[in-house]
Formats: structure tokens, sequence, C-alpha cells
DNA sequence: CTGAAAGCGCTTACAG
DNA sequence: CTGAAAGCGCTTACAG
């Protein structure tokens, strides 16, 4: 790999003079320019940028945590950051920690540390005690998107609110017996916010709330649907956790003969890319996927790190039913 | 950030013993070790990497280039890869190039060059002339995976092969009249050898080839089927070229009342996450990602880049009757 | 307009 | 067992 001092030597000049014309910071010849940049075009040079971040004393890398890739949703998320990234010159430093894998997710903060990132996403992603106290002690800026992480700031929707929107929504659609499934009980911030904003729904409504606990997955959701058919306890309505979940209710829906939805309306949570490739298509909240990570990069870069709530909505497609047919 | 020096400093030692300990390089006393660790770990020191792969003239990076997140068959190639990085302490520049995007994947080529990777993984990635060259002239080993790239060392299942024994599949079951849909038939690689292994299995068996072409995606998938349906024409069976296209023939089969598999059989390609999710489940051709993934590290790791080519296999779901009931 | 020097944070022979 | 020095590839005041 040729260095600065191979082009200064070729070209005859110091590599101070290299690193001015190469960095367009002026205070050279036109002569001299047209040179040098001949020479270090020759050689295919490549500025080495660990030397760069060196005396820079920055790294001009975000790191990026999700749980894993296969999260549906981390996708949008990790594209819109990348296209960040593309337009100003950043770089990603990804690493996955896992689920609940306490000791991996040290590991990625250090990891994080040691390449001295400018800041750190990380995407629905919980913190132990232990994890908690090493953030602090890395004193890495960090902005979590979905999940509250301590006095961190975060980026996510209302759950609270967007689960009670949800629930009211099959409401109006004239459903009664409503289960929520797929939902992590023992997650303190998304999952038990959106028990509560569920449960919150269906009492002002004089409704029963009826809650499956699952770990928002496909597996999950299937599971849910499928217990409560054994039970002969099919709900009109269910409100699935993600889309994932969601997907999973449809399935064994289908695969029980059972007609969606005009004998079971299933509610999704995310808007993610499963959502619009199943039929009838999942009608879901939509979370700002997108907008989550671009918001997230601007904050960073800002150093502007506050929290933000973005709006959410329901996106309609075609589980649940405009009325409910069963009903009328 | 604390630094080598001020350990130093606090520990009443000079930089050089504060390193060896550090690194566990031996040459020092017990008790030296023990003040300078306790130091070290009061501080929350952090070794910068960029310096220290400054002087080991290494990075400890590996590159990452996919098109973008959404493609679904990236994440599990990407966990993988992550797998083998929190294992052996390696990290992962991740960057995305675009469809076709002569500019963005040179960017990414550079990006990937400045920081000294170890080598590229490249996942489906299509280089132009000038990228080509470029990468050339960059001298840094890439391993690409499902995708041809000039001479360079490559991982994937036989396209032709699988194209031609997903065909036979639904040949053997019975069927005849078989489309090929959503199949780039302007990339050289994939597309064309698929079309080439579908035909070939077609005119073996004296059966008229159809193909639509495509690019891979959902919406490809959703239009030849209605595209096909809108002529009348409906096969008895489409072998869609991912699996991402057969949920679109999934989708616009069932918007038309239209039964998979009685009256549709769908063969996909890849079993890539969608495939176990939508009812009934796609019957596919598995491609191995995960150990693509693996292997591909290995490659770059052992220095030891050269092809190699992977088995594949049909994952039987419930997209395919087992018999064409149509027929019989 | 150009060069010499110091320094970013680390490692590693070389002395002692 | 420990330190002083040189160096990795770059940048940036400071002189001239």
């Amino acid at each position: 790999m040729a260095t600065i001092k191979d082009i200064a030597r070729l070209a005859k000049v110091t590599p101070s003079t290299v690193s001015r014309v190469l960095n367009h910071s002026g205070g050279y010849s036109e002569k001299t320019r047209r040179r040098v940049e001949k020479i270090a075009d020759e050689l295919h040079y490549q500025k080495n940028e660990a030397a760069v971040n060196l005396v820079a004393q920055t790294s001009n890398l975000i790191g990026v945590i999700v749980t894993n890739a296969t999260t549906s949703f981390a996708a949008p998320i990790i594209d819109s950051i990348e296209d960040w990234a593309y337009q100003n010159g950043g770089r990603i430093l990804l690493a996955h920690c896992g689920l609940n894998d306490s000791e991996r997710l040290k590991t990625c903060l250090n990891l994080m540390a040691g390449r001295k990132v400018n800041g750190i996403i990380s995407v629905s992603v919980q913190f132990d005690e232990n994890n908690l106290k090493l953030l602090d002690q890395l004193q890495l800026p960090l902005i979590s998107l979905g999940v509250k992480v301590s006095n961190q700031p975060m980026i996510s929707i209302d759950n609270l609110k967007a689960a009670t929107t949800g629930t009211n929504y099959l409401i109006s659609r004239g459903y009664q017996r409503i289960a929520l499934i797929a939902v992590d009980t023992s997650d303190p911030q998304t999952g038990r916010t959106r028990c509560a904003g569920y449960q919150k729904a269906m009492e002002s409504a004089g409704l029963t709330p009826s809650i499956i606990p699952g770990d928002y997955s496909f597996a999950a959701g299937k599971q849910a649907a499928e217990f409560l058919l054994a039970k002969g306890e099919l709900p009109e309505a269910i409100f699935a956790a993600s889309d994932d979940a969601a997907a999973g209710v449809i399935y064994a829906a289908q695969e029980h003969g059972i007609k969606v939805p005009e004998q079971l309306a299933v509610l999704g949570f995310d808007n993610s890319s499963v959502a619009s490739m199943i039929y009838p298509g999942i009608t879901t909240i939509d979370q700002p996927f997108k907008q989550m990570g671009r918001l997230a990069i601007e904050h960073l870069t800002n150093q502007n790190v506050s929290s933000v709530e973005l709006p959410y909505q329901i996106k309609e497609r075609g589980s649940v039913a405009k009325y409910n047919s069963a009903q009328s």
C-alpha cells in the first residue's frame, strides 16, 4: 500500500505538501498540485484512515448495535443509517448483541469504545445493570431506538398510546372479544407499556382484557392462535404485538380454515415487510423506522441527543374488516 | 479518554511497561502488573484500536458489502459473519451499494480500502467494468457470495443445476405447464443461469418453456401472476426465482381465489424467512446462507481464497402438491 | 509556496 | 524487570 511518503518521494516534495494537496487545504502551486495528484492516482493511493483518525481524534464511525439481523424491522433502520453514511462519508460499525446476552452486549460496547465510535445507535436493545454501568464508564453517546435505556435518549413511538389506539380501532370496528398476544410481559418497556395501553382501552370500553405473552415472533403468534383455537376460545379479533406474530396468527388461521378477517380479525404492529407480503395484507400500526434511523443519526452528529417521540399511524390493509360482520 | 500515558504516569512506569502488561506479553513483575491493571481498570481504559492497527499494519476489520438490508437473504449471511466476529474479535464494517449503482459501489470499495479491511465479502453484488478495475487496483481480497465477480473467488450453489432440479421436481410431480418468473434476465450470472437450467429441464421433458423476467421482488412475482391471470394463461405451476417473488404469486392467487397448490403450484428459491411465514409454506430451493457466510469468513481469514460450490436442497412445504391433483 | 518538526496512541526491538 | 527510542501514516502549527 502506497503511503504519503511514497508520493512525496516521487513528487520530490515533503509529506506535508502531499497532505495539503490531498486535503485541498491550499498553500501549494498549481504545478505541484497536478504532479502530486497524478502520482497519487498512479499509485492508487488510499489514505490510511486509522492514521487520519489518530491525529483527528475522531473515528468517523457510528456504532450500530442490533439484537440480530433477522429482526425484520432492523432492516429499514439500518438502511436509513447507511444512506446517511453514504452521503456524509461516515462509516458503520455493526455488531449484534443477541437477545438478553449480557456478555455479548458487553463485548459490543467495548468493541465500540475501542474503535472510538462517535456514537452508538442501539436498536431494541435492553441493557442490564452491568452494561448500564459500563455504558456510563465508556462515556459514549448512545441513542436507543424503541427501548428506553436508563437515562439515555430514546427515539420511539408512544407505545402506550399506540396500543390504546390499536385496541380502540378494533373496538370501533365492532369487535369486542379482543386478545393481545405475543407481547413480552417481562420487558418492562415496550412489552408492558403495550399491555397497559391495551388494558386501558379494553377497560374503558367495559371489555375484558386477555393477554397471551410471547416474544413477538412468528412462532409465538402461531402458538397463541393455536392455543386459543384448542381451547375453543377464539376471540373475534387478535391484536398481535408484532407483524411477525400477526403472520403466525394468520398462518394458524388459514391452516384451520378460519377466514381472516371474516371470522377473525388480526391487527399487527410495526408495518414491517411481512405485513404486505401476506394475504390478506396485515392491518397494522406503522412505526416510522426509516425516520427513526435518520433522526438517530442527526441527533448523534449534532451532539443534540435528546429523546423524541415519533407519530405512528394505522396502516389499513385486509386483515381487519371495516365492520365486524360477525356482529351484523 | 485515558491513554496508556495516563496509566504510565499514575503507575509510575513507562508506557512501554503498561503496553506489555496490557498485552500480557510478559517481562514485568507481579507487583507492577497488579498496579497497572488496577489503574487501567479505574480509568476504564480502552485501547485505541486505530493506534494499534497503525502499528500492527492490520485493521482486524472485515468489509461486508450488500445491496441493501431489505434483501431478505442478506440477513442470515450477516448473522453468521457477525457470529464469527464475536468469537474472534473481528469487526464488521458494513456498507450498502444499492442496485447497479456504480458510483455507490465505488464509494464502498474506496471506503473499505481506506479502512484497510482485511478482506471484503460481497453479497449478491454485481461489479461493472470500472469497479472491477478499481477492485484490482485496491488489491483487496474479495470473496463474493452468489454472484461471480470476474476472476474473484465465489461461494454459491450451482444455479444451473438448482434450476434444473427445481424444474424437474415440478415435472416429476406431474406438472407440465410450468412458467419461470421474476428472474432477472439481464443478470448474466444468477439470472441467466437459472433460466438456462429451467429451459434445459423443460426441453429434456419435451415441454415448452415460458419465462417472465423480473427483479426477484415480491412485486415482480405478483405482477407476473396477475399478467398470466389476465391473459387467461395461468400455468399449472410457477417456479419463482426467489421466495419474495413466490410470495407475490401466492398473494395474487389468494386475491383471485385461486387455491395453492390445488389450482396452482408455486416453487420458490432461497428458503428465506418469508418462505415459512406464508400459508401454505413455500416449497423452495434451500440455499445454505449461514454456511455461505461462515465459509466466506474462513476463506478470507485463511488467505485461502478459492471458489466453492455448496449443496442446495429442496425444502418441501405446502405450496407444491405431492401429486398434481389437476391431472389425476 | 514549501519544509522541518512535533505529535496522535500505541508497540517493539534494543539496552541495561 | 524496566526504560528510552524509533516508528506506524498522517496532520498541522511554525518558520522561512
